[in-house]
DNA sequence: TTCGCTGCAAAGGGTTTGCATATTG
DNA sequence: CAATATGCAAACCCTTTGCAGCGAA
């Protein structure tokens, strides 16, 4: 859970150099849970500084993600989010969807921080292979309020 | 776990048709556990088949996915692997790395089944945020025989 | 004969890269 | 001033799509 001004200092402790389209998208990461993806931030930053580059976007997150400031979850397929939330946690995902204009299917793209991680969750013993286990990677799956109080229509 | 046979059989009552193609694809997965990619499943009936397009066999594991044949395994951002084992069942991935030609790091990319669940996992209480949990997925992360003793060197 | 399938090539989405220019420290 | 960042466009990888011709039933 970084702060924008930590993540300067450090970065700029490193030889890199603070510029404002990084100062943005470093807000726009402080602090939020909503896990946003590269494109959601391009949008966000792009309101203030209207001609960024999604690129620079992409470098920048790359950057910190490197860095250890941010955490990058690749779902389900999905293009990745970014979690300024470092510490080992698990996530809840909501699958209810919805249909768009031309009929497909469209998932509710909630993801939630759960704070609890599972340290003593087991691969059984014959299934273990020879492995030695570092540890592991629960996500949960459900539907949120929202597109529950939907299904109920 | 399909037999070619069956899935024929099934799909041809459904109005499709069963090419050399398709059936070749079919026995390059029936009864494996090593998660294929299409590209894997690809180079495998090419050897066959020389000039089936990949184009083809993405089609044909849309299809078995669609009519659960084939489950698609989307792990951390890799590309998609194709498990016949479509039982409720979870995965331990191996993360052992190593160095290619040029330097750069390049993760072993096998990938077990686990034959259990783990249906009596929770979200602790102050995390549901009124969410309506239906499931979830458990994905090991550790490094297999061969990793490990080429860690020892 | 008919419909579904094939291979090809093109398009698609998300992400990265190369480069000339602009900006930071 | 030197080095690093930017924006743009092109390239990438994986996957899907459109279409004319081919092949299974």
């Amino acid at each position: 859970m970084f702060t924008v001004d930590e993540v300067c200092e450090k970065l700029r402790e490193g030889g890199k150099k603070i510029t404002p389209q990084r100062r943005l998208i470093y807000q726009a990461l402080e602090g939020k849970t909503n896990h946003p993806t590269a494109e959601k931030i391009y949008d966000e930053v792009r309101a203030i500084i209207p001609d960024i580059s999604l690129a620079t976007v992409y470098k920048t997150l790359r950057e910190l993600v490197d860095s250890h400031y941010l955490l990058e979850l690749k779902i389900d397929g999905e293009s990745s989010r970014f979690d300024p939330r470092t510490d080992q946690h698990s996530h809840l995902k909501c699958i209810g969807t919805t249909l768009n204009a031309k009929g497909e299917a469209v998932t509710c793209l909630r993801l939630e921080d759960i704070s609890v991680t599972f340290p003593q969750l087991q691969v059984p013993e014959n299934d273990q292979r020879g492995y030695l286990i570092i540890s592991n990677e629960v996500v949960f799956f459900g539907y949120c309020p929202d597109c529950q109080a939907r299904m109920k229509n």
